[in-house]
DNA sequence: CCTACCGATCGGTAGG
DNA sequence: CCTACCGATCGGTAGG
């Protein structure tokens, strides 16, 4: 009992924290707007959380965790590339829109962390984008895919879905479904091969 | 001669600041920081800049008029929607490419703009992506794109191209066209109807 | 969770 | 373009 800890109030700061962070960018989000958002006094905060940086690094973690254990599913399901790439463009969507605020800042605010944590991200923000790669070089071999440079097509589809944020309204959560769809198709005919298909 | 500008100078100072803009964000940016960059002390860069936030809109405004004059020229060559869709991307790409800090700036750090810049900003934004929707609607009328929401399917073309800079590295500019040619090829497949060709 | 406060740093100005 | 400096605000701590 003597460390119960105040959950739900930790949650509430880092909820506001993340929105906070991708409309006004983390460098431009002080802790006394931080703290009147949640409606108590800038040195209250520090009851919750260690550091202005620790919410930064919970959100941006969290984030490169969920979309590394969702290509690790689509990974193991033993798919064709075509379907591979198809099931971790969707899932990737479905990570985006389930949090749009959350996945802005770790998109763009990732820089803003210290080292050693800004180092360790990378490392799973690159291992995530080789693995993206590497169901590309597949495809590409197979012959579903179209020739060209994959580590171009993987950036350019990735980076596609991670500007989702700037500009996607979500509705319902069936609309986010059909959405991740209509997404999906339109970018994955420019990766398909269609040549050899007639 | 009384009011001779030091224009080196001042270009100097606003590319510094548009590399720094883009690499710390523009709240993390602080001008002592620009100032040592530029070799010179903090006070001294108010010779030649009014403000911080004008080299933000300097930099915002420039681009915004470079988007909208390469689509005007786009728009005034008669083209059908699939070579001015085509067109238009390419050189929207070619603004990107000529200068990859200044589009990042343009696109992420508009926000921190005062009013009334940031309201004059935003019509052009939003004028610019209401001609690119026309354009896709007029390509669905016509056929030769695939019926779907034209703004779902502009807003993903224009995100798709705005966040190059996030990881296209430049080398030639012969390279650069080659690099615009092969993304817009990939994007317009996707939007292209390809049901009636055959 | 609050009051009171710290040193550091911010954008910017005065005056030369 | 510099020295010297301004008030405001920053992230964070002490102590309760």
């Amino acid at each position: 009992m003597l460390t119960k800890e105040n959950t739900p109030r930790k949650k509430q700061i880092e909820e506001i924290a993340t929105v906070l962070f991708k409309e006004r960018g983390y460098g431009a989000s002080s802790m006394r707007d931080l703290a009147s958002a949640v409606g108590i006094e800038a040195a209250s905060i520090y009851s919750h959380i260690k550091s202005k940086e620790e919410i930064l690094q919970n959100i941006c973690f969290r984030l490169a965790n969920q979309f590394l254990t969702s290509l690790e599913e689509v990974e193991n399901q033993g798919l064709r590339p075509e379907e591979k790439l198809r099931h971790a463009m969707i899932a990737h969507i479905g990570i985006i829109t389930a949090d749009l605020s959350a996945s802005a800042v770790f998109w763009n605010e990732w820089k803003h962390m210290s080292d050693p944590y800004r180092g360790d991200f990378l490392l799973m923000k690159n291992d995530y984008e080789r693995r993206f790669v590497s169901i590309i070089e597949d495809g590409i071999q197979n012959g579903v895919f179209t020739a060209g440079d994959s580590k171009i097509t993987s950036q350019l589809l990735l980076s596609s879905l991670n500007g989702i944020h700037h500009w996607y309204k979500p509705t319902s959560s069936r609309a986010n479904e059909d959405f991740a769809s209509q997404i999906t198709e339109t970018l994955l005919s420019g990766v398909l091969n269609t040549e050899t298909k007639y």
